[in-house]
DNA sequence: AGCACGCCGACT
DNA sequence: GTCGGCGTGCTC
């Protein structure tokens, strides 16, 4: 779906009065014509607010026009300018080729690109009218409303939440406003603002005139003006009133004496006030020879090409992306750093602030939506700046970029798949450096399959499928180095079978207990591995052999220990779900339930017992919910608070901790034998991930890995640290079944709470698809998803893949994503679709 | 998504 | 005969 738009033209009074607005409805597609009121100016690209039906919604301005659409009856008038100019220039294309690609509507991909809250949007609510005395008697639903609304925190509800709380509200609601005793009111749509600051600035001496008597200041106002002067002449007035005592009547006194000016001015909410202080104190590092060639070719490159810069753990990545960067800022453009997860890189994001100081700007969603919409105002306004953040950082406004990097580039969290689209971020970077024409450098030490089959050095390849580009200009930087030329620490395979035979049931190997009291010995850290967090992965029944499941999902409860004192707890790890540890099996009433398999808190629990000295600090989703709390567990560990960390797959990410010299992967198992194709790519990864974290110092590490199957390849290639072999092994497996990334992937998921109509609607669907699709996608399924059931959803799947080798130039068909978007109306409204374009988890 | 309009079952 | 359930359809 293509909207063509207006190109925006200078802004000139009442030149469009008419307006054809994409309005943010869910289930509304098309564009709506508006009238606009003669005291506002509309120009495309807009924020507006808008009349539809009963309600006010958010819409953007796409086309403006002259002369009134044709149309039969009044056109409506446009409400509000929520913002102007809120997109940089050739920015919409981008967000249309999201929508198109990911099969979902454009206002959809505006929505997850735009800060929140500004796209408002009214609420119809209703509230206790107190003027009017309670009616004598009220019907029981009646009743039930009046005391919902008497307990309401904010004085009102929803409609609909009454609805849902109270049968039959509908009807008491509409007898209790036709009493007068409860009204019912449009909630106008709260959008972000920009915040606004009085500002004090000082004026030259005023001149003395006559006409102005009482020039003799007082002593208050002579304080102060002595603070306007030492602080270079202005200051916002709350610092002011602060710091001179005194109320703002005596700074409006001075206003009226033309002593000083007060204004209204933007002030931007931005994170990282703090940065100044830590300005440039990283100074550029020598770098290898390896290094110092990459960033060479890198400098040399002036325009849009893919490079993956290939560099095993500790090879000096970041120092790369630093001094890459540094000539883009120079010459008055910007680069966009995308990472995985920001709250686990405290560590990078320091080193940038470090050598960028006040230009590198931090954007992701865990910020307010203050904060958001004044560092999207800021970045707009088009200062060189290194703009670092999380997936959604890729739809930053920056009106030029010179640079955009992609760190950790295999890992997973650049890809959405909870609402759509489900794009990946990896694949819209790449859009927005073909459309800056500048380079996209994807860095890594274990590539994912799709970049390694785009980039490696390897001939007679097909072209890339994942894209619909006939060729793509790609580079491969090697750094096979590690810095100070650091050996790879050695990788011990322990065969946990072995250990059975000879006696030891313990999850902890004769090895790895003598490496970690070694390390103890010597003062040193550790770290331990273990890809499940929790205590037990389940607790089954002994006698009747019943796993404990959670009640809204099809899958059993993980046992968790909250303290040393309280009752165990139960927990879904998928809907969160949480009761407490049963003292009887619910089936058959038998005492005796058994946890199975391990997790963060039994091997935490586990190794306090083997060794009572040793300090342990937990490093997983549960002890690092809150705010900072990442950094502060890294901190502790790094000042040598604690001598192991033990952790699950947020060990792997953006930590440096070169006084670590053991690494143990308790169990590896748990990570090959996963039913999806991309099992083994993952596990590799994070194994390697994970084994690159020892011996980063000057001390060498070692590396236990524990396994009941030592013959799988992974395990081979984490050992043989090589992973091209790996790689390449893999892409030819892929290829021989039409895998990604050699045959593209799009899957359909479908939700809802009753279980037939998913199933009949998947059915349907599945039908519909098999006359449209030709033969060049096969339909696998429809099937019930791995796990059925989540939080009361039940979930059925259709899986669509390429049968035809892929090719360049078929990779997505338009006809087929279209099709697929016309898909959702042949959906009953409780279920749910989500069109995932190159999945990344089948299940 | 709301909210209207509009068509069928339990009551006066 | 009316009230009120909630199934389809529109919103510039």
């Amino acid at each position: 779906m293509t909207v063509p738009l207006n190109q925006p033209t200078q802004r000139d009074e009442s030149a469009f009065r008419w307006v054809d607005v994409l309005v943010d409805c869910p289930g509304v597609q098309g564009l709506f014509s508006y009238h606009v009121p003669a005291e506002l100016t509309v120009q495309v690209g807009d924020i507006l607010t808008v009349p539809f039906g009963s309600q006010q919604l958010g819409a953007i301005a796409l086309r403006c026009h002259r002369m009134e659409p044709p149309n039969d009856g009044e056109l409506r008038p446009v409400t509000e300018v929520i913002a102007q100019g809120f997109f940089p220039p050739g920015y919409w294309p981008l967000l249309e080729r999201v929508a198109a690609y990911y099969a979902t509507s454009l206002m959809q991909v505006i929505r997850t690109a735009l800060p929140p809250k500004l796209l408002g949007k009214s609420q119809r609510r209703v509230r206790l009218a107190h003027s009017v005395p309670a009616p004598q008697s009220l019907s029981v639903p009646a009743q039930a409303v009046v005391q919902q609304l008497q307990q309401a925190k904010q004085g009102s509800y929803t409609w609909r939440y009454l609805k849902q709380q109270v049968r039959g509200a509908d009807r008491a609601l509409r007898e209790l406003i036709r009493q007068g005793y409860v009204e019912s009111f449009l909630e106008t749509p709260a959008s972000c603002q920009p915040k606004l600051q009085r500002v004090v600035t000082l004026l030259p001496e005023p001149a003395i005139t006559p006409s102005l008597p009482g020039k003799a200041l007082t002593a208050k106002q002579q304080t102060l003006l002595t603070l306007l002067r030492q602080r270079g002449g202005e200051l916002s007035m709350a610092q002011l009133l602060e710091q001179a005592q005194v109320s703002d009547s005596t700074v409006k006194t001075l206003e009226k004496k033309q002593w000083v000016t007060i204004e209204r001015r933007e002030v931007l909410r931005l994170e990282g006030g703090d940065a100044s202080g830590q300005a440039c104190r990283d100074q550029p590092k020598t770098l290898t020879p390896d290094q110092a060639q990459a960033l060479q070719t890198l400098h040399n490159l002036d325009q849009f090409c893919s490079v993956l810069l290939h560099g095993v753990t500790g090879s000096g990545k970041t120092e790369v992306y630093l001094q890459a960067i540094a000539p883009i800022l120079t010459q008055g453009a910007s680069a966009l750093v995308l990472v995985p997860e920001i709250g686990l890189t405290p560590q990078l994001t320091d080193r940038f602030r470090q050598r960028f100081g006040d230009r590198v700007c931090v954007y992701h969603s865990g910020l307010s939506p203050g904060e958001r919409y004044d560092t999207w105002r800021q970045m707009l306004m088009g200062r060189p700046q290194v703009v670092i953040g999380t997936r959604s950082a890729v739809f930053a406004p920056l009106p030029r970029i010179g640079l955009i990097i992609l760190d950790e580039e295999h890992d997973s969290s650049f890809k959405q798949d909870q609402p759509m689209p489900c794009y990946h971020a990896r694949t819209v970077a790449r859009w927005r450096a073909q459309a800056h024409d500048c380079p996209l450098l994807l860095g890594s030490a274990t590539p994912s399959a799709e970049t390694w089959f785009l980039h490696a050095p390897s001939p007679e390849r097909l072209p890339s499928p994942d894209h619909a580009d006939p060729v793509i200009p790609t580079l491969y930087l090697s750094l096979p180095q590690r810095i100070h030329a650091r050996p790879h620490p050695p990788v011990e395979i322990v065969d946990l079978r072995e250990e059975l035979i000879q006696g030891n049931r313990s999850v902890f190997s004769h090895s790895l207990q003598q490496a970690i009291a070694d390390t103890l010995d010597q003062g040193r850290q550790g770290l331990l591995f273990i890809h499940r967090r929790g205590h037990s992965t389940f607790v089954s029944c002994r006698s009747c052999g019943e796993a404990l499941t959670c009640p809204h999902c099809d899958v059993s409860l993980a046992y968790h220990h909250t303290h040393r004192e309280a009752r165990p707890i139960l927990r879904c790890h998928y809907c969160n779900y949480v009761q407490g540890h049963p003292q009887h099996c619910p089936s058959c009433q038998s005492p005796y339930l058994k946890n199975f398999g391990s997790g963060t808190q039994r091997i935490t629990q586990d190794l306090k017992q083997l060794f009572p000295q040793l300090r342990i600090i937990r490093y997983d989703s549960d002890t690092t919910r809150t705010k900072g709390a990442h950094r502060r567990l890294l901190d502790r560990f790094a000042a040598g608070e604690a001598d192991f960390l033990v952790g699950t797959q947020m060990l792997t990410k953006g930590i440096d901790l070169p006084q670590v010299t053991l690494v143990g992967i308790v169990a590896a198992d748990g990570l090959l034998h996963q039913a999806d194709f991309r099992a083994a790519e993952r596990a590799c990864q994070t194994l390697l991930q994970v084994a690159g974290r020892a011996g980063r110092g000057e001390i060498p590490g070692r590396v236990i890995l524990q396994t009941y199957t030592p013959e799988h390849p992974v395990i081979a290639a984490v050992q043989q640290q090589s992973y091209p072999p790996f790689l390449e092994a893999e892409l030819q497996e892929r290829a021989a079944l039409h895998y990604p990334p050699q045959g593209q992937l799009i899957l359909l998921r479908l939700s809802g709470p009753h279980e037939n109509e998913v199933m009949a609607t998947a059915d349907r669907l599945a039908r519909q698809l098999e006359q449209q699709l030709l033969d060049r996608y096969t339909i696998l399924g429809p099937a019930p998803a791995a796990i059925a059931r989540v939080a009361d959803r039940y979930r059925w799947q259709l899986l669509l893949k390429q049968t035809a080798r892929a090719r360049a130039d078929i990779n997505p068909p338009v006809a087929l994503l279209e099709q697929l978007m016309q898909l959702r109306q042949s959906c009953p409204s409780t279920v749910g679709l989500t069109i995932d374009v190159d999945p990344l988890y089948l299940n």
